[in-house]
DNA sequence: CAGTGAGCGAGCTTCCGCTTGACTT
């Protein structure tokens, strides 16, 4: 038995220290915290300044029993656990249950898993900073202390029975997705009319090309037209000429949230299976840690790295850089994401290649020189006219890190003016116009969020960590607060007035616009859940709560605050509004008038109902009883017009009866339908739901009756399981689905016994269908 | 693919952050 036992959190991490550190050290893991917060009564003792009641959950007991065993027969036990306030939280913890002495046990750290790091913090370690664990620990209870009380006032306050939540992080990520919702919905695009004109001039070849030139807006269509006018008959020549030196550099190597953010761009994948594929990666020994938010690279990485590019690309390609975190709630405790080894290009894992490539592309291209570009603006004159129009052209002189890696952009950064290439000009030189044009054009509102620059923006208010940005995403949709959909655009028209052989047209064209893909949109739980905790809790939910509480952190971990009194200080005034909130808010119902019903004189309002948004006429207390009507998906309390929200109530009609049975009609997913007795009847296209009558319904159920007795060979009643006449054989089905009946067996459909039946049910259940071969079909 | 929508009240749910497998469909 090795005479050392030193401890970290990652058991991918221990493998390789282990081998580093030889025989004299047996190398465990932790796997992350060992213990946690009691869920009985918060696991705080509130009286008792806060004390904190922890236990080892149920799948730690095993870890923890084995760490046991080990540190039992070691003579020392080392603590390497994360650099940051939880891994020195967990160290602690470690201690606490491994029954040793926080004052003396051996606490060390490092940023890289190289021999001579390790070796290096091995000779100098320190002992627990125990101001940091109680940062942690005033980390820890705060929020359990937000969640754990804010959740149950929601259960209390929600007519909707479902498992709701509030966090610290959660309910801000929400309020984030709602706001931009209603800020979109409260939008009214501008229009206005942008020149552009093309012109002909000589490439350096001598053949004749072509180039835009930009000119004014004018936020009306008369003047534009009167611009374009004035440059009947009008000639051009060059103005001035200027040409100006840029560069652009290479973006830092990739963090937790930049990974997120580039792969969602450039690879469409979610957050959660960008941290899937990493852990992969990391777990196979290609890059190194996947959380985390620091920029930096050990010195071994950019040896590596800068001799990767000057032997794929020559030295001038290389240009050593360090990169540092802008936001100071970094903590540090590993490297940037990168590759372990440069020269590796392929990996093994084959999902996994791609995220890969992207990795590696990034990490090079951070240690690579700046790109060279020269700008050139040319200003061009008009012989009729005051106005300039001005062409931009842009030349790269020196790609540099642009050789292997271009960063993505997010919508909101797009600007539509892109740079081409200018033909060579000279002050004075004539230029034949082509084509004059005033396109109208409309001002954006700011795009919804998709995952990634959720988390962007998360990271820039200090909002959660590297560890919680894809779980975070995985609760807010979870829960119902949030949605992530695709939204159909709507056709606009525009107009563009058109200058071509001294000739002015005009002509309106379509575009479709607000189209997205993949976005995060709130539904109507997600924004009265967010109003009602902003109307209660304005402290927690405001944007910089986190920084705020992040900055007394810092004090308790440097020596200058008690966690309990800063701890103490949040609870009671929050406490006092919980408690408020409780006895006196009123169920939470989101309500909004929409007018009166004709018909009944009665108030026709939009709110949240026990099972979702809902549309009711009258109310409770009138003598009638109120009518109901659910929400499509696609509406919202917010939005739903009056007339929108009155066709609601056109369906489901009642007919009659029909055998003593009431026949409705209604609108399901799959279209209109008649049901009578328990069973649906789709309703032909032709038929008009809302005009049906009972006479025109009642032939359509007895024929599709009648068909189905003819399509049906045998029914278990007790199991509810059927055997039909399908066209292309007998076929089982139980409740929704249908089964296969082997084809040996068909011919004898009849006489199945129950036996027969349910075990085919259990075969087919068993073996599915292979999903390549689903796929192959469904793609025809 | 129904209709339900008030309120009573068992017995349930819930946070954030650190780590991976062991589960099922």
């Amino acid at each position: 038995m090795a005479k050392n036992l030193l401890i970290v959190e990652s058991p991918a991490k221990a493998k390789t220290i282990e081998k580093i550190l030889g025989e004299d050290f047996e190398v465990k893991s932790c796997f992350g915290h060992i213990r946690d917060l009691e869920k009985d009564e918060m696991g705080i003792d509130v009286k008792n300044n806060f004390r904190p009641r922890y236990i080892v959950p149920e799948d730690k007991e095993k870890v923890v029993k084995e760490l046991r065993q080990v540190a039992r027969k070691s003579d020392e036990v080392w603590l390497a656990t994360d650099e940051d306030r939880e891994g020195e939280a967990i160290s602690w913890h470690l201690c606490e249950v491994l029954g040793l002495d926080p004052v003396s046990t051996k606490r060390i750290v490092f940023h890289e898993i190289t021999k001579p790091a390790i070796q290096k913090a091995v000779k100098t370690p320190r002992t627990l900073d125990l101001n940091l664990v109680n940062a942690q620990q005033a980390r820890r209870i705060l929020d359990r202390i937000v969640g754990f009380e804010l959740s149950p006032v929601l259960w209390r306050k929600m007519s909707m029975k479902n498992n709701l939540s509030a966090g610290r992080v959660q309910s801000v990520a929400v309020r984030i997705i709602a706001e931009r919702e209603r800020e979109i919905n409260a939008f009214t695009p501008v229009s206005s009319f942008k020149i552009d004109a093309v012109f002909t001039a000589l490439d350096l070849g001598g053949k004749s090309t072509t180039f835009k030139a930009e000119g004014g807006k004018y936020a009306e269509e008369k003047d534009a037209l009167s611009f374009l006018n004035s440059c009947l008959g009008a000639s051009y020549s060059v103005a001035d000429i200027q040409v100006k030196p840029a560069k652009r550099t290479p973006a830092a190597p990739f963090t937790t949230s930049t990974l997120q953010q580039e792969a969602g761009r450039k690879l469409g994948y979610s957050v959660s299976r960008t941290m899937l594929l990493a852990q992969k990666l990391y777990e196979a020994g290609h890059i190194t840690y996947m959380r985390t938010d620091s920029v930096n690279l050990s010195d071994t990485a950019v040896q590596d790295i800068t001799g990767q590019i000057s032997r794929d690309y020559g030295d001038r390609y290389s240009q050593p850089r360090r990169f540092r975190n802008k936001n100071e709630s970094a903590q540090e405790a590993h490297e940037a994401i990168r590759p372990t080894y440069m020269e590796r290009r392929q990996i093994d894992i084959a999902d996994g290649q791609r995220l890969y490539e992207l990795i590696w592309k990034r990490t090079m291209a951070s240690q690579m020189a700046d790109a060279e570009l020269e700008k050139t603006t040319a200003k061009i004159r008009i012989s009729t006219n005051k106005e300039l129009l001005s062409a931009q052209g842009e030349v790269l002189k020196f790609d540099g890190f642009l050789k292997v890696y271009m960063e993505g952009r997010d919508e909101e950064e797009e600007d539509e003016q892109q740079e081409g290439m200018l033909p060579p000009l000279s002050i004075g030189q004539d230029l034949p116009l082509k084509e004059m044009k005033a396109t109208e054009r409309y001002t954006r509102p700011a795009p919804r969020y998709t995952e990634a620059s959720l988390v962007k923006k998360l990271e820039e208010l200090g909002i959660g960590r590297p560890s919680t940005y894809a779980p975070t995403i995985s609760t807010i949709l979870k829960r119902g607060y949030v949605e992530k959909r695709d939204k159909e655009g709507v056709v606009r028209n525009y107009r563009i007035l058109k200058l071509s052989k001294d000739k002015i047209s005009t002509s309106t064209e379509t575009e479709n616009t607000g189209a997205e893909k993949s976005k995060l949109f709130p539904t109507d739980l997600g924004l009265v859940v967010t109003d009602f905790l902003i109307q209660h809790f304005d402290d927690v939910m405001d944007y910089g709560f986190t920084a705020r509480i992040e900055n007394e952190f810092d004090e308790i971990a440097s020596g200058k605050l008690e966690w309990n009194n800063m701890v103490g200080a949040f609870y009671r005034p929050f406490k006092e509004d919980v408690d408020n909130t409780m006895q006196t808010a009123e169920r939470i119902r989101g309500e909004r008038e929409l007018g009166i019903d004709p018909d009944s004189g009665k108030k026709v309002i939009a709110r949240m109902g026990r099972f979702g948004p809902m549309v009711q006429i009258g109310d409770v207390s009138d003598e009638e009883k109120p009518r109901f009507a659910k929400l499509k998906p696609d509406q919202s309390i917010e939005t739903i017009g009056f007339q929108e929200a009155m066709e609601l109530f056109r369906l489901p009609r009642q007919l009659g009866d029909f055998e003593d049975s009431p026949v409705t009609v209604n609108i399901g997913r799959f279209g209109p339908y008649i049901s009578h007795n328990k069973q649906f009847y789709s309703l032909p296209k032709e038929l008009d739901p809302y005009a049906i009558t009972l006479e025109e319904a009642t032939p359509i159920i007895q024929e599709k009756r009648l068909a189905k007795e003819e399509r049906t060979i045998k029914i278990f009643e007790k199991e509810k399981i059927q055997v039909l006449k399908g066209p292309y054989g007998p076929y089982l089905k139980r409740g929704l689905r249908n089964f296969p009946i082997p084809k040996d067996q068909q011919e004898k459909a009849a006489e199945l016994s129950i036996e027969e039946v349910k075990k085919m049910i259990e075969d087919a259940i068993a073996n599915p269908p292979k999903k390549s071969a689903r796929k192959k079909k469904a793609t025809k």
